[in-house]
RNA sequence: GGCGGCGUACCCAAGUGGUUAAGGGAGAGGUCUGCAAAACCUCGAUGCGGCGGUUCGAAUCCGCCCGCCGCCUCCA
């Protein structure tokens, strides 16, 4: 069997049958470029990269887009707060995505357009819904009238009078129904405008993505992504947008990632319960965050906590400890076959609505198979499982980097953090080894209990002792 | 009020009708070791929030109840 996907729009997981069978065109909506990114967006981020590289892994052409809204409400706040522009603020703060999203080790997307850039686009798509009758002009506003779609609210499963009834929106009291959003503003003093046919303004939240990603990917596209909270209405917007304007599917696949929260909490400002990106992996590898969120399906709420990341730390750790000792035993797992029983496994797992959970249980599973070979001094069969367990691990954007990089850094990163340095720890070490040899075990024990305390571990091995963290 | 989700061992977390309920961490015992550590082996929920029901058979379907959470407003 294919891959499966949970598609929101039918609430159900359904056999994933791309447009063209060899490509996948994927849009994800990505950040307001407002302020430093949080581990909320890295979630979500890291959700989405990882369906593009299973996507890749399987053998399609992927072309990938990920949005930069730097044009919205907040940005404008912000930029008035610091009394600065927006370009400013957004240019910061894209200037940061672009860091976070390397250091998280995301595949770039094939396009990262932003809304300032594509303002035609924009205009030329509002014009399209108001010859089809499907927006009005209130002033200088221009808005969406809901109900001349009629499958408004099919993508979050509401009708019409639900949304009314629950509504708990300031309503403005022009707009024919509360539910209409706009798609054009009327500029107001101070902030950025273009000139339109409805005279000076700016876009509304939802229209960007809407003639963002038809740019670039057609109309239908495969897959269109987000978190869950941009269902409604973000997402059932652009769908009335682009649905309405074209008459014809937006995306076919809409898949939404589910929240992140910390110690059973939604972040949020208030509550002053966010990290950030940077903060994280200041003090943790990324391919530990990576792991943390790969431990539960990308769908379920996760709750975030130190504890689990330290753990899923040492996961990781797990994994190039054993892939290092397999590079030390075999020539080169790279220029082995992989191991296609291995290889078809994961796939059964991931085909499942990319089961993450289970193809990290195949990788620890794999991990243990190699250590007990390793242990045996068996080299039949190493390299290519091997070679089958990296292919794993990179198609989930894990072992990304070298098990003797890796190891070091995250060494390097605690010495750190704990005042130490590698020659004093070093030589304490040598001290020991020359009691040992002598037999001065008494003592040799006591260095050691020393650098226990020190949080770290001595790994007496054939090839001398080694020293990692506790 | 409307819509939706969740509750699986000490902790995290898969599993949505059928042999022994994945995997990781912690814990216990063992192999190895001068002793350790790492690695490996073994053990670990007769039970999946509670109570009923459907079924030859349910964590898995249905009903009720308890507890937690999300969306309906900007939000990944």
């Amino acid at each position: 069997m294919g891959l499966q996907i949970y598609n929101t729009l039918s609430a159900s997981k359904e056999e994933f049958v791309p447009l063209n069978p060899w490509e996948v065109r994927i849009y994800v909506c990505g950040v307001t470029v407002y302020d430093s990114s949080h581990i909320g967006h890295a979630r979500a981020l890291l959700t989405f990269d990882v369906v593009y590289r299973y996507l890749r892994f399987v053998g399609y052409r992927v072309t990938f887009v990920r949005n930069f809204t730097d044009l919205d409400d907040k940005i404008i706040d912000r930029a008035r707060q610091e009394g600065t522009t927006c370009d400013a603020i957004a240019a910061r703060y894209i200037g940061e995505f672009n860091r976070d999203s390397k250091a998280l080790g995301l595949l770039p997307p094939a396009h990262e357009p932003k809304a300032t850039e594509h303002i035609a686009e924009i205009i030329a798509l509002i014009r399209r819904l108001e010859e089809k009758g499907m927006a009005y002009q209130i002033d200088g506003d221009v808005f969406f009238p809901v109900e001349r779609f009629p499958g408004y609210g099919k993508l979050s499963r509401r009708n019409l009078g639900e949304l009314e009834a629950g509504a708990r929106i300031e309503v403005d009291e022009r707009k024919r129904s509360p539910l209409d959003f706009a798609l054009w503003k009327g500029s107001k003093e101070g902030e950025p405008w273009w000139e339109s046919p409805w005279g000076k303004g700016r876009p509304g939240w939802h229209v960007e993505c809407s003639a963002m990603s038809t740019k670039y990917l057609g109309q239908p596209f495969d897959i269109h992504g987000g978190g869950l909270d941009l269902v409604f209405p973000h997402h059932e917007n652009e769908i009335a947008q682009s649905e309405g304007a074209f008459a014809r599917p937006l995306a076919r696949y809409w898949m939404h990632n589910g929240f992140l929260n910390i110690n059973r909490e939604k972040m949020s400002k208030s509550l002053g319960n966010i990290f950030t990106i940077q903060e994280i992996l200041a003090a943790r590898e990324a391919e530990a965050l990576r792991h943390y969120f790969l431990s539960s399906h990308y769908r379920s709420p996760l709750d975030f906590s130190a504890q689990g990341l330290e753990e899923a730390e040492r996961s990781v750790g797990r994994i190039y400890e054993t892939m290092d000792r397999v590079e030390q035993a075999t020539a080169s797992p790279d220029s082995a076959t992989p191991d296609s029983t291995l290889l078809e496994a994961f796939r059964q797992e991931m085909n499942d609505d990319f089961n993450t959970p289970r193809a990290i249980a195949l990788i620890f599973e794999e991990v243990r198979s190699l250590n007990r070979l390793l242990d045996e001094d068996k080299t039949e069969g190493l390299a290519g499982r091997a070679a089958a367990l990296k292919a794993m691990a990179e198609a989930l954007g894990l072992l990304q980097r070298s098990p003797p990089v890796f190891l070091k850094s995250r060494r390097q990163r605690w010495i750190e953090k704990q005042g130490l340095s590698e020659a004093g720890i070093e030589e304490l070490i040598a001290l020991r080894d020359r009691a040992r040899r002598e037999k001065r075990y008494q003592e040799a024990d006591r260095i050691r209990e020393k650098l226990g305390e020190m949080g770290i571990a001595l790994e007496d091995t054939p090839g001398g002792t080694v020293w990692k963290l506790r």
